[in-house]
DNA sequence: GTAATCACG
DNA sequence: ACGTACGTGATTACT
């Protein structure tokens, strides 16, 4: 049998050293991980390093510890563990008893000392003995069986502390250790030394009289001097810090080295706590992913035909599609239950049953769903009208908690504790190694989704009801994701000439100024690399940096603008960034996603993905399409109506962010501002400079104006503004002063946000859409500031979004009742965009402003402006 | 996969 | 003193 080897570790010690380390790191669920991480990527790597037989994390037990006894300021004045620390310190259990290791703590015991006294049981009894920390004091426990690892900066890189080593790093014998600290003392665990000596003179002592006793006993004849002096006064001192510093061997632990049997880990468990702490990267690499998750027994039939019978008033329904592509990709199966077993039927069959086609067209057959707007995508490609949605998981825990990620079932039902469904990259794999599994394997994966449906519908509509969120859920997003669907599924025609066209004339200007920028530089490089660039603009034509990055010179356009007067070179680069972008991205980019068969664009809005309750636009975005510079703008011309006769309408609400602010703040200037209508940035303006004419402020005057605006909405610093406006922080701050000065109501809302954010730990727009905070609290300044813009940010941008989704259903149904042809084409956050025959303008350019700005009653009111034409380019 | 850049509100 | 504007998605280069 191999010789056994104890692997000893120092669980706080390393913990603390993990968490300062590794950067702040959070999961989806905002637990920091940084600790968590550390410590397992280092308990990964000694693992597989050692191969260990027994081993142990040991802890810190309470407050006090019997040195407390002989020194009562033991580890006094230390601060306090940081919050994010602590909340690690359970999933590091967890984390630990997922191993299979063994883990123990001691009242009035310190972890060094539970370390000492077993490594000294196994030395006795012939065992190897490995000791990891992060603290050098438990290097006095190494002999030549013992060996101590201390973590050095990082986590995983270890210094190996033998006699040997000691000798070679000190000069000094192992034992010797605890006598240099009762000399120098240690600040970390308030132990005195003696005042003046530190490691250096330490050593220097102990290798002329060996120990402090020693030292002490030969003091008389040393000869006069400042350091005596120091050695005489400070004698108690010294013998009662090596006291506190010598580790106790004798620990009346009640663990045997026999209970320290290491067999390797519980895989299933260890992988469930990996996945709950977000460590994607280490389930990936470890070949622990295959392990199949424990599942119950679940029961089901595959259906050939599906009856009547088989229908029920109410089922949970799921739709597994190939991919998150529903516009383009396959769809793979069907099931259903209602609580006892659970159908699967095949595509085939399912397109065949004209039984199955009228339940999912019955709007009175409720379906529990994940991702309806998918489902009704996909059935809609097939000629099936999906009606009768009643509950969706995936916008269900959006509002919950937007933070959750992944469409995963099985991923948004085990934030509700539920487990017995797989997730789809067990199923199918990933990457190349993707593939349908055989029939019986993809129907038990696809009916457990179906079973879990069922299951959480009540379980999530629970918390839904307990958080006042369910209105917001089942009166606002659930109806949304129809409208969103007919959106989609309508898509919006883009001409391909148009694009094609602009594309030829882009390629020959670049071409041109491709040119240029080589002849000027002298060489030929990839304008598109920011390292290669940065080597011809800094190394080799020497313009002074203004900015880096992470990884070298920074070649952003905002420090390339503030270079142009250096060198010809950079104007060029700009315009050829500028045109690049637009080849690459919106015409080659939006080319490819014009589906063949009916010359649209077919974008996905994502309804459950923004911290803030906005939607987002894939695959095209169509909520970045080119609008600020011409050049771009004209991109828009190539997005025209479906139909001869028709035409493009697009309304937008002016200022909507400012007017949610004006009326979440009640402050009397803004609100009377708005109420007047009047221009809200030249009104900032004459507060900002204190003026008291409009006509005084000057067009500079409002530029200013309106970025300190954007600043309020972002969460204020002096430092973002002064960046924005290219103005020195000092004269940002006087602004904000002025501003807040001006606006009490908005100073005094922004103060009473943040403050709620500390009390509750989020914060809430208008509709009672919750962002939660977990930063808020930190006692890290970065991580805090930013939680604390977020709460100021996060209400007005939430609110602002909360509307148009609101004014989207109205407006859906007031198209419906006026028995209009126009349609709802995009929505780009705070404007809508239409196609309708060129007759129905008129009364468009009536009720869409109507409606829109009716859609939630403000303080203030809410103005839309809106226009048409043949393409959205000349709808401005 | 991550970083840098740039398009939008 | 700390280092920053809020929210997104696509493309390219590069490891």
């Amino acid at each position: 049998m191999a010789k056994e080897k104890l692997l000893l570790l120092d669980g706080n010690s390393l913990a603390y050293r993990a968490f300062f380390a590794l950067p702040p790191l959070t999961n989806d669920s905002g637990i920091h991980t940084n600790a968590t991480y550390g410590f397992t990527t280092m308990l990964q790597k000694i693992l597989e390093e050692e191969q260990p037989t027994q081993m142990l994390v040991a802890f810190d037990a309470g407050k006090t510890t019997f040195r407390h006894e002989s020194y009562g300021e033991y580890k006094g004045g230390r601060q306090k563990t940081p919050p994010e620390l602590s909340e690690q310190f359970p999933y590091i259990r967890k984390l630990i008893d997922a191993y299979n290791i063994k883990r123990y703590e001691l009242d009035l015991y310190e972890a060094d000392d539970i370390i000492g006294t077993l490594a000294k049981q196994a030395e006795t009894n012939g065992i190897d003995v490995i000791i990891v920390s992060g603290d050098k004091d438990l290097t006095q426990l190494a002999t030549d069986n013992v060996t101590v690892y201390i973590t050095r900066k990082g986590i995983t890189d270890i210094e190996k502390y033998t006699p040997a080593h000691i000798e070679e790093k000190y000069g000094l014998t192992p034992a010797q250790i605890i006598d240099m600290k009762g000399l120098m003392g240690d600040a970390s665990d308030n132990i005195p030394g003696v005042p003046g000596v530190g490691e250096k003179t330490a050593i220097k002592l102990l290798k002329e009289y060996g120990s402090v006793e020693a030292l002490y006993e030969a003091i008389d004849g040393m000869k006069a001097s400042k350091m005596k002096e120091k050695l005489v006064e400070n004698e108690e001192s010294a013998h009662l810090s090596k006291k506190l510093a010598t580790i106790f061997t004798e620990a009346p632990i009640d663990i045997t080295l026999d209970d320290l049997a290491y067999a390797g880990p519980n895989e299933d468990a260890l992988l469930e706590v990996w996945r709950e702490l977000g460590f994607k990267s280490l389930i990936e690499k470890s070949d622990m992913q295959s392990a199949v998750q424990e599942q119950e027994e679940i029961q089901l039939s595959i259906v050939d035909h599906v009856t009547a019978a088989m229908l029920k008033e109410t089922m949970a329904l799921h739709v597994e599609l190939e991919n998150e592509h529903y516009h383009s990709c396959d769809m793979l199966g069907i099931a259903l239950t209602d609580g006892t077993d659970a159908k699967y039927i095949s595509v085939d069959k399912a397109l065949q049953s004209d039984e199955l086609k009228a339940w999912l067209e019955d709007a009175s057959k409720k379906k529990y769903v994940v991702d309806s707007k998918a489902a009704q995508a996909m059935l809609a490609r097939h000629g099936i009208k999906l009606e009768g949605v009643a509950f969706d998981l995936l916008l269900a825990s959006y509002i919950v908690n937007p933070a959750i990620s992944g469409d995963d079932v099985a991923t948004l039902a085990k934030e509700f504790g539920y487990t017995n469904v797989q997730a789809n990259e067990v199923i199918y794999g990933k990457g190349a190694k993707w593939s349908v599994p055989e029939e019986a394997v993809l129907a038990d994966h696809v009916s457990r989704k179906a079973i879990a449906l069922w299951h959480l519908q009540p379980v999530v509509e629970k918390k839904l009801k307990e958080n006042e969120q369910y209105d917001l859920y089942n009166d606002l997003e659930l109806p949304l994701a129809k409208i969103l669907g007919d959106m989609e599924i309508e898509g919006i025609s883009v001409n391909v000439e148009t694009l094609k066209q602009m594309g030829q004339a882009l390629l020959e200007k670049i071409a041109v100024i491709e040119q240029t920028i080589y002849e000027q530089a002298g060489e030929e490089f990839n304008i598109n690399s920011p390292k290669q660039l940065g080597v011809i603009l800094f190394d080799k034509l020497g313009l002074p940096v203004l900015k880096k990055t992470k990884t070298g010179y920074s070649t952003a356009a905002d420090v390339l603008e503030k270079l142009q007067s250096e060198h010809d070179i950079v104007k060029h680069i700009l315009d050829y960034r500028q045109l690049a972008k637009l080849q690459s991205t919106y015409i080659e980019g939006l080319t490819k996603e014009i589906h063949a068969d009916d010359g649209k664009v077919h974008t996905r809005f994502q309804q459950a993905l923004t911290a803030t309750g906005r939607l987002s636009s894939t695959d095209p975005n169509l909520q970045n399409i080119p609008i600020r510079l011409e050049e771009g703008r004209k991109i828009r011309q190539a997005f025209v109506p479906s139909k001869e006769g028709w035409v493009l309408f697009a309304a937008d609400y002016s200022q909507i962010e400012l007017r949610v602010l004006a009326h979440m703040c009640q402050d009397p200037t803004l609100v009377e501002a708005f109420k007047e209508g009047m221009d809200i940035h030249t009104r900032t303006a004459m507060d900002v400079f204190g003026v008291t004419n409009p006509d005084e402020v000057t067009a500079n005057m409002r530029r200013t104006a309106k970025a300190v605006n954007f600043g309020i909405i972002y969460g204020i610093s002096d430092y973002g503004l002064s960046q924005n406006l290219d103005i020195t922080r000092k004269k940002a701050a006087q602004f904000i002063e002025n501003y807040l000065q001006s606006f009490p109501g908005v100073k005094g809302y922004m103060e009473s946000i943040v403050a709620d954010a500390k009390r509750e730990g989020f914060v809430t727009t208008i509709l009672n859409r919750r962002r939660y905070l977990p930063e808020i609290n930190s006692s890290n300044f970065n991580l805090r500031s930013f939680a604390e813009r977020t709460a100021m940010n996060t209400p007005i941008q939430g609110s602002a979004a909360d509307i148009i989704k609101k004014a989207m259903i109205n407006m859906d149904a007031r198209l419906k009742k006026e028995g209009l042809q126009a349609k709802l084409l995009l929505q780009v956050h705070d404007e809508l965009i239409f196609e309708a025959p060129v007759e129905e303008i008129e009364i468009l350019e009536r009720i869409v402003p109507e409606v829109m700005e009716s859609a939630i009653e403000l303080a203030v009111p809410l103005k839309v402006d809106y226009s048409h034409g043949y393409s959205w380019y000349d709808a401005k």
